[in-house]
DNA sequence: ATGAAAGCGCTAACAA
DNA sequence: TTGTTAGCGCTTTCAT
């Protein structure tokens, strides 16, 4: 165990050159004699110098560290673009701090700490429209929006096509023969939420289908919120044949419901949930569901920003990604005599 | 938008003092005149001056930064833990960089990249053993392996009392009535599959049980694993009354591939999983599991790591976590006619 | 191709 | 209580 750490100039004095040298051989320039660099190199090797990162950042005024702020690190949504903007970043020499701000507060103190303090160079800012938060994006620091559309100039963004989406789970439904559509949207604060239900809304019209505003619930992306939507539907006595839910977890909650009520998935009424979380395909039925390339969203999004760091004059960006049906055993095609009505109302 | 940034200097010329009284109101020094700090806090307001963080750790030399290398970050397991960590790092005024490593080798490289750059002052290993990653893990830097237990003595280590757990899990079903318990693990190079599974041999021999080897099938904490261990199982004609699965997804896997066989979870078979995983309470059936407190684990982790890095002459740490039986709906008592065993025997 | 000098923005030691 | 002087370990001019 080295003691005191090897600095460059000890590099230097071993290998008989000026640091200088050895800042040279150490930063890949062309313009270092083949000898002196072999020279210099071995230096290295048998001190075990490692150059300081701080040191370096301090010199270049530049840390090569990106951050990112998101509600929280355990979401699977959350988690997987974390991943992939982690694995972009470093594939681009950079590092990722990643940290969680349940709320508007705790974000103001992590853009501060983290942006203000130039530790990090840019921004990840993932959904800032939960809450107060985006009132609060620094300024003048490249930043990216992850799951929203960026709602000024500044911020360059990464989100899915939401509205395309929702219309998609809608139009699949429809394609079934389901007329009666329920909704259980995210936490309307949400763009994603609003989003997907304009989508919805949109495939509805297309399909010459009245909106019927009875038919939504807003939940908040938790299974029991979904559980819950289902039961006051069922309660205030709605009419329908399927459902679609604005993510998985809202999706596994809600079939569990309608088994309460003595309802079978998809017989009876079918479900469309959204994401394709890792045990979709698990569940029971197995979930039909809308899937997003979350890894990528992660990628695109440090790609896009270490652009915005590279090249300073550049336009903002906004990236639309497409997303996909995954069709499985919560859904099918809806009772013909019946025009699409659940059989069986619940006896509750 | 500030073009150049503050420095020191020039809060220091605006207040009319030198730049040291500024580092040490920044620094909250006591020894500074309340009328001087006012003016220079009025300075300090009005130009919009923050520290630059990179030139403190240089000066300082010290980051205030950890590491946190994780097979991924997306498991549910280690994503908590990750945020445990993160959270109690912020409490201390330390920051987390949170990379994945899938293999030794990148794990390898990020530990040069990040430890020996001396960009971060400590490490946290998760799960260092499941492969040769741990031989990599860099010797006089304060560590913290997480998941498992250090198997040297440099190291500190934060983890489940996986032995207990696994004899908890299997003495709760050996209490039902079970006597033909199966198991799968996960990966055996991972210390906890090996640890769980040797709870489990002491709850049978405890209770008089023999251990019998084809009873035990490997997996890899997949769903996919677990359906493919059931399977095996049936097709090898075993004959069992439970299982005790080392995670809930294998649990999940096992739970499919079992109704699959046309048996009933948990008329015919017991299924207990491991993890607590969100929606666990919402499998059909709700499962019954071992729950670990994973983002204690993380905040302990963190807590250890920056105790470790403060008072370095401190003797290494080993904490274990308790764990508790969540009993759910995946599990009942054995049928006392048959003696535990299934009736149905799967017909493929 | 190499070296010398200067400085990145701050903190730490010492002096006044 | 405050200011002065040195660096921290490196990169970046600018000479040579």
């Amino acid at each position: 165990m080295t003691h005191l750490r090897v600095t460059i100039r000890e590099v230097a004095a071993k290998a008989g050159v000026s640091h200088q040298t050895v800042s040279r051989v150490i930063n890949e320039s062309e313009r270092v004699n083949p000898e002196t660099r072999a020279r210099v190199q071995a230096a290295i090797a048998e001190l075990g110098f490692q150059p300081n990162a701080i040191a370096r950042s301090m010199a270049r005024g530049s840390t090569r560290t990106l951050a990112c702020i998101s509600p929280n690190l355990t979401d699977y949504t959350y988690a997987s673009i974390i991943e992939g903007a982690e694995t972009e970043a470093r594939r681009h020499g950079y590092f990722l701090i990643s940290a969680s701000a349940p709320d508007a507060a705790a974000f103001t103190v992590l853009v501060e700490q983290l942006i203000a303090s130039q530790r990090t160079e840019g921004l990840l800012a993932l959904n800032p429209y939960i809450d107060e938060r985006y009132q609060h994006l620094p300024a003048g620091v490249p930043t990216v929006i992850v799951g929203a559309q960026a709602r000024d100039e500044r911020s360059h963004s990464v989100s899915l096509d939401e509205t395309n989406a929702g219309r998609m789970a809608t139009q699949y439904l429809l394609s079934m023969g389901h007329r009666r559509i329920a909704l259980i949207t995210g936490p309307l604060e949400e763009d994603c939420s609003q989003d997907r239900q304009a989508g919805y809304q949109q495939a509805l019209q297309e399909a010459g289908v009245d909106f019927d505003p009875t038919l939504v619930m807003e939940g908040d992306w938790s299974a029991t919120s979904g559980h819950q939507a289902v039961e006051c539907l069922l309660e205030d006595g709605a009419d329908f044949s399927a459902i679609f839910a604005q993510n998985d977890r809202i999706a596994v909650g809600a079939i569990r419901a309608l088994r309460e009520a003595g309802l079978r998935v998809p017989e009876q009424v079918s479900v469309v949930g959204f994401d394709d979380m890792p045990l979709a395909s698990y569940f029971d039925p197995p979930l039909t569901t809308v899937r997003q390339d979350i890894f990528y969203i992660g990628s695109e999004a440090a790609r896009l920003l270490i652009q915005a760091i590279e090249q300073p004059g550049r336009q903002t960006q906004h990236v639309h990604l497409p997303v996909e049906l995954i069709e499985r055993g919560s859904t099918a095609k809806a009772n013909p005599e019946k025009g699409g009505a659940r059989e069986v109302q619940a006896t509750r």
